[in-house]
DNA sequence: GTCTATAAAGAGATAGAC
DNA sequence: GTCTATCTCTTTATAGAC
C-alpha cells in the first residue's frame, strides 16, 4: 500500500514530504494525468528510477497527499472548534482555520479537490471518507447555532454547510501569496459575507 | 483554426454539437487528459479516424466548448441585467440565470472552469479574456449598487465579485440534477446567503 | 463519411549495474 | 540511493481504401 506520511518516525520519510510537496506544484500547475514522473524526476533533480526508489506509484503520491492535507485541516479546524464554548465564535474561529490552513498547502488542496477522480477505487472511497466525516463537523457547529439561535434555521444546516464551502473552496482557484489580500484577511472577509450578507441594511 | 460552433448556418454542424456535449461529459467524468479519443469516438459510435474527420484536434474539443457556455452564459447574463433599472434586481436576475445556465450545461461549465491548463497558450488567452470581461459585467453591476446604496461599500466591488462567483461557482462541484434542489431554488437560496447572510439578526 | 492499419512519440514502471 | 537502458502499453493523429 501507501507510506505513511504523518506517524512515522522523524526524519524517515522528509524525502517522502519534499516529493508530495513538488509533485502538488507540478500536479496544480500542469494537471495530474499531464504531469509525467519524468517532469517530476526532473525537479527533484533525480532520474525516473531513482524517484520510484523513494514512492510505489505515482497514484499513490495523488493519495498520500489528499490524506496529509485532510488530516492537517481537520486536526486545525476540529482544534479551533474547541476555542469557544460560544456557537458563533466556534464558526468564526474553525472558518479562519480552513481558510488559512487550505491555502497554507494550496496545491495540495487544489490537487486534492479537484484530481479525486483520477484516485483508484479504494484511495477514492477512503479520501471521501474522509471528506464526508469532516462535512459532518461542519453540519454539526452549524445546526448547533441554529439551535442556539444565532444562525437562521429557514435553511437546512446541510444546504448553509455547502453554501459555506462554495464561498471558501473556490478561493484556491484564484488565491496569490503575493496578492494584495492575506489569507486571514481573506477568511474574515468571507465570514462577514457568509454572516452578514453584501447588503447595507444588514451590515 | 476551429469550426464556429454558433454562428454557422443551422445544421450544419449539429453533429459538432453533438460531439462537444459527448466530450464534455467525458472530460467531465474522467478527467480532460484521462479521456482519449478512443473512449471519446467509442461513445460516439464512431471509429478514431472518422472522429477525426469532424474535429481538427483533441484541445480544439476543449477550446470550442469553452467559447460556446462562456458566449452562452454571458448573453443570458447580459440580458438579465437589462431586466431592470433597479440595481439590486438586476444583480437578482443575474444570479439566477448564472445559476441556472451554469447548471444546464453543467459538464461544459466545469471542464472549461478546470481544464484551462490544458488549453494552448493561444486559446488560453482567448478564453481568459472573454472570462476577463465577463468579470467586468458583473463588477460594474455590483459597482452601481454600491453606488445607489444598496451594497456594502467597504469591500471593493472586486472582492464582492470574488465573493459571489466563489459561492456561484463551487456549486458545479456537488450539483445533481437528480438531487432534491432546483437550479433555481438553489440560485434564490445562495443569492439570500449572498446579499442577508446566514445570521438570525439579519435575516 | 466511414473504415482498417499504422506511424511516431511518450507514458508508467522495472532490471540490474554501481 | 542513484544511474542507464529498456519493456510494454497507450497516446494523438494520419494514410489511404471504400
Amino acid at each position: 500500500m501507501s507510506s505513511p506520511p504523518l506517524g512515522a518516525p522523524k526524519g524517515v520519510s522528509s524525502r517522502h514530504g519534499e516529493i508530495l510537496s513538488v509533485a502538488a506544484d507540478l500536479f496544480w500547475a500542469q494537471g495530474y494525468d499531464a504531469t509525467s514522473m519524468s517532469d517530476l524526476a526532473a525537479a527533484l533533480g533525480l532520474s525516473k528510477a531513482s524517484l520510484y526508489h523513494h514512492i510505489e506509484t505515482k497514484e499513490s503520491l495523488l493519495f498520500d497527499m489528499s490524506v496529509v492535507v485532510l488530516r492537517r485541516i481537520t486536526a486545525a479546524v476540529e482544534a479551533a472548534a474547541d476555542s469557544s464554548p460560544e456557537p458563533l465564535e466556534r464558526l468564526r474561529a474553525m472558518v479562519r482555520e480552513h481558510v488559512v490552513t487550505a491555502l497554507d498547502h494550496q496545491t495540495m488542496n487544489a490537487t486534492s479537490l479537484t484530481e479525486l477522480r483520477a484516485l483508484s477505487d479504494e484511495h477514492r472511497v477512503a479520501v471521501t471518507r474522509m471528506r464526508d466525516s469532516y462535512d459532518r463537523m461542519i453540519d454539526e457547529v452549524i445546526a448547533e447555532a441554529q439551535h442556539a439561535g444565532a444562525i437562521r434555521a429557514d435553511i437546512s444546516s446541510k444546504l448553509l454547510r455547502l453554501a459555506l464551502l462554495n464561498l471558501l473552496n473556490w478561493t484556491i482557484f484564484w488565491f496569490r501569496a503575493d496578492g494584495d489580500v492575506s489569507p486571514a484577511d481573506l477568511a474574515d472577509l468571507l465570514t462577514s459575507i457568509f454572516l452578514q450578507g453584501a447588503l447595507v441594511a444588514s451590515g
